[in-house]
DNA sequence: ATACTGATGCCCT
DNA sequence: GGGCATCAGTATG
């Protein structure tokens, strides 16, 4: 059973929409990779967003096809990964919960949290600079959504100074490993 | 538990 | 020169 591109699949969905989407999806990188458990969505017209200013050499695959990676640098130290939406818009990969590839994980980063914020992510994962604008469905980089809709924690997204009011941070319920814990959340009746 | 600091790349004004 | 979509280490309640 055949399954639709990456790309397809995510086609025509926005940076909240597609946040929502990938908690409790898939992510393999080369032999290591889990399930995401938490994601921020950045915007085009978002003030914390890279593409809010427009395109750039930096930010260029923000505004590239969808479905595809947008890897940066961040405090010129850590590399952070996000998934393409719409253009100008893209999806950062703050956790997993780590599966496949533990031992080399744990090689790359030496000592736990493994997977627990956006920085030891990329780095339990080994992902490269060059893997921005990288498309999914390759040997290298994959991401399987889960047909299962998942609870969700919402909160306002982690380490930004404007737009701060934007509850645009998406957890999986009841997962361990989260970066930073969620806000209480309201009740749902 | 929170609070600060240094490490360092690079786009922005 | 300023400001980060961060983390690890250290210091202090």
């Amino acid at each position: 059973m055949t399954r639709l591109p990456f790309a397809e699949q995510i086609s025509g969905l926005g940076a909240v929409d597609l946040a929502r989407r990938l908690v409790g999806a898939r992510l393999l990188v080369r032999g290591t990779g889990g399930t995401i458990i938490e994601t921020e969505a950045y915007g085009r017209d978002d003030p914390a967003s890279h593409s809010f200013r427009g395109p750039t050499a930096r930010n260029a695959a923000m505004f590239g096809p969808a479905g595809h990676a947008y890897v940066y640098r961040s405090y010129g130290i850590h590399l952070c990964f996000n998934v393409v939406a719409r253009p100008g818009e893209a999806v950062l990969i703050r956790a997993l919960a780590p599966t496949t590839g533990i031992d080399l994980m744990k090689m790359r980063r030496g000592s736990a949290p493994l997977c627990s914020g956006p920085g030891r992510l990329t780095q339990a994962l080994g992902i490269r600079p060059e893997d921005d604008g990288a498309p999914f469905d390759t040997t290298d980089l994959s991401i399987t959504l889960s047909a299962a809709r998942p609870d969700l924690l919402v909160g306002p997204r982690i380490g930004i100074s404007r737009a701060q009011d934007l509850p645009w941070r998406f957890g999986l319920a009841g997962a361990s490993g989260l970066s930073r814990p969620f806000p209480p959340q309201p009740i749902r009746q």
